[in-house]
DNA sequence: TTTGCATTAACCGCTGCGGTTAATTATTAT
DNA sequence: ATAATAATTAACCGCAGCGGTTAATGCAAA
């Protein structure tokens, strides 16, 4: 790619990897226009193919940078990780909603490219995705077997059914296309706080 | 649409009406090639054009099925319904499952189509969405102000985690495209049961 | 063998694609 | 002011693939 694409202010820069995140995500790798992403950035067909000399050299770059943003993002936030299983769980959405609200599309991208088959870029994603552990998983670095919730509860079964949830809840808010990264804050709060009060000894009551 | 589609082997009109859910589900409209729903369905475009004049008429048609699945469907299950909340939401994800079963892309279908914006079918769709009101909202003819509960607990919050769960479970297992309707029936009775201990006062111990 | 139907191959005009080239505008240096 | 240089785009190219049509096939019944 043409390193001059470094020297443009940040703005557009970021203009041009959300209109591909975007772009990226909602189509193919095929059906996806290189006309497209150009218009959603505000530049033309030719200035995209400036920066990037081909199709391909975009979504290998945007992939990259995909995997840049969350691994520094989750450096800067989990410097320290919370023991309690909500504080974990709150935080990582907290993260996700942060990244949200920078990318719009990127976690739309990522699930999308993750599942790719075409045959000019398959094999380099799938090759890319083994270090790309999301981290979705990290909630399992806290301890589960904690005495704080009530006796007999499934503990897996109840970090499943919320991760699970929280899945549901951004695709809903996804395809309604009506996801600002406050409103899921807010809606986290209180839905982590329901489940803190159900699921936990001095919970209820 | 050509009547002689009907006189088809229940087989084949079936094939034909799961390539075009399966490839109007992966693709925008405009972005759906008659071609491909062709292949899917192991037919070529020729005979696919003899049955549908046009791809828009195709596209209506299939929205029409599902209208006509998904409510002949209902009628059939939901002859009673269930008092408890839990055996209601069971009952609402088997006739999911079981729907899934013979289309497994009606879903995605649906909610694609919804939020199609193609001028060619959008107002069409629109306007048949209306009557469209699914089966998702059936669990509040239930009545939820039960004493099964453990006191204290948000119910409509208790529900809408449920629901965003049970989304968030078919979005992982779609995506995957590993969904067998036996496995998901199976998963569900787990997963209920495990909400019916957690919420209601019987539950544990 | 002929009729009639189911099915497809071949075709058509056109759009839109990835990518290039030449021209235009904006910026800087002198 | 002007020349030189860089940023940006309009116009273009060859081609693939689209929706849709037409003419040709295969094939069963009469």
């Amino acid at each position: 790619m043409n390193d001059k694409f470094f020297t443009l202010p940040k703005t557009k820069q970021e203009a041009i990897i959300n209109a591909g995140f975007h772009v990226f995500s909602q189509n193919s790798y095929k059906k996806s226009p290189m006309s497209e992403i150009a218009d959603a950035a505000g530049i033309s067909k030719s200035l995209l193919f400036h920066y990037f000399h081909n199709k391909r050299e975009l979504y290998l770059f945007l992939w990259d940078r995909c995997m840049e943003i969350t691994t520094k993002s989750l450096e800067e936030n989990l410097s320290f990780v919370p023991e309690d299983l909500f504080e974990m769980m709150f935080k990582g959405l907290k993260i996700k909603a942060d990244i949200m609200r920078q990318y719009p599309d990127l976690g739309a991208f990522v699930v999308k490219s993750y599942y790719e088959k075409d045959p000019d870029v398959c094999e380099d994603i799938q090759q890319l995705i083994a270090k790309y552990t999301n981290f979705n998983k990290i909630a399992f670095f806290t301890s589960l077997d904690s005495e704080q919730f009530i006796p007999g509860l499934d503990l897996q079964m109840m970090y499943q059914t919320m991760y699970w949830a929280s899945e549901g809840y951004l695709w809903e808010k996804v395809q309604q296309g009506s996801l600002t990264a406050d409103e899921m804050e807010a809606d986290f709060i209180k839905i982590i706080d329901f489940w803190k009060k159900a699921y936990t000894k001095r919970g209820l009551t």
